[in-house]
DNA sequence: GATAGTAACTATGATAATCATAGTGACAAG
DNA sequence: CTTGTCACTATGATTATCATAGTTACTATC
């Protein structure tokens, strides 16, 4: 393809959204990132992304100002890539494709078994299901607010990436 | 490139979310679908993607569901794309994109002209700002629920391409 | 009734992004 | 001194994307 389009200058704020997130690999190593997996290897590994890919992403990523590189040791030369605060803004968006998803991308026989992630809300232990405020306090959600627990299929699914 | 891997029967949501939305021609497909430009050639002119992207896109949406082709009238043929209930609630995805974009996507210049696109809550008139709930009357956004004025330089940014 | 115009596409070719696989550098452990 | 781990970079085949031009089915104008 040609460079393909460049939309950082739109004035359109979904336009500008989009330079960043409309990107599978970009979207993939957000959600790892939100779930604590802060190691290349651990990213490369869940997402399936090839190691080139994760490490153009991650550099991408950090000049755009969502991630952080920090090495965690000396020697021998370790590093884990952080959100920064620009990049925690992130979980509306995030949590928004995950509510859409368990609401509509499951079959009913997937279905049944539950949503594929269960979310907690810390604050009062409700189970929020799929909305986007607490059913039961009324607070809006924002990052860090949520307990997650994955369901069977999803930790089976995980564990054979090696992740 | 390969073709790229396929993510529609991951079981995480992000994932399945991702495998349609990690795209920017989708976005932006999206965007204008949900300002109600129903158009091919609308779509094609405001987005300035290629016709045979949006048609490629098109085709994959309503496969999806969240698009729907409908005949507005017979001679000449002529068709629209309407957002089907599955699309219509990717609204919150949208929203908390553009939400994100007003708040880190635009330089100090930029910005102090005020946010690309004010919305006003139709059930209370506040100005929404960029948050999540309506913060006058707390309420939870919903598709149809807001009105948008783009700024000077968005409406003449669309204008120039003729959408 | 021949030319121009519009909407909704399809066809073609050049370019560039992606995947799979293999390889590198810096060290630590056995 | 061989094996292992982490964080990458290099290479080559494949395929998606863009820009441009062309097609189909009509209506409207000269």
């Amino acid at each position: 393809m040609p460079k393909r389009a460049d939309l950082s200058d739109t004035f359109c704020p979904v336009g500008r959204s989009a330079e960043l997130l409309g990107d599978r690999a970009v979207l993939l190593i957000l959600r790892d990132l939100f779930f604590g997996r802060r190691r290349f290897e651990a990213i490369a590994a869940n997402t399936g992304l090839g190691p080139q890919l994760v490490s153009a992403r991650l550099k991408l990523m950090e000049k755009q100002g969502v991630v952080e590189r920090h090495a965690y040791q000396e020697r021998p030369p370790r590093h884990e890539y952080r959100l920064t605060a620009k990049g925690k803004d992130l979980f509306d968006v995030l949590y928004a494709m995950r509510n859409w998803a368990e609401r509509w991308a499951y079959e009913a026989g997937e279905a049944a078994s539950g949503p594929a992630m269960r979310y907690i809300h810390r604050a009062c232990g409700a189970d929020v299901g799929t909305s986007t405020i607490c059913p039961e306090c009324g607070e809006v959600l924002r990052y860090g607010d949520l307990k997650g627990e994955p369901s069977a299929a999803l930790k089976a699914e995980q564990a054979a990436k090696g992740a």
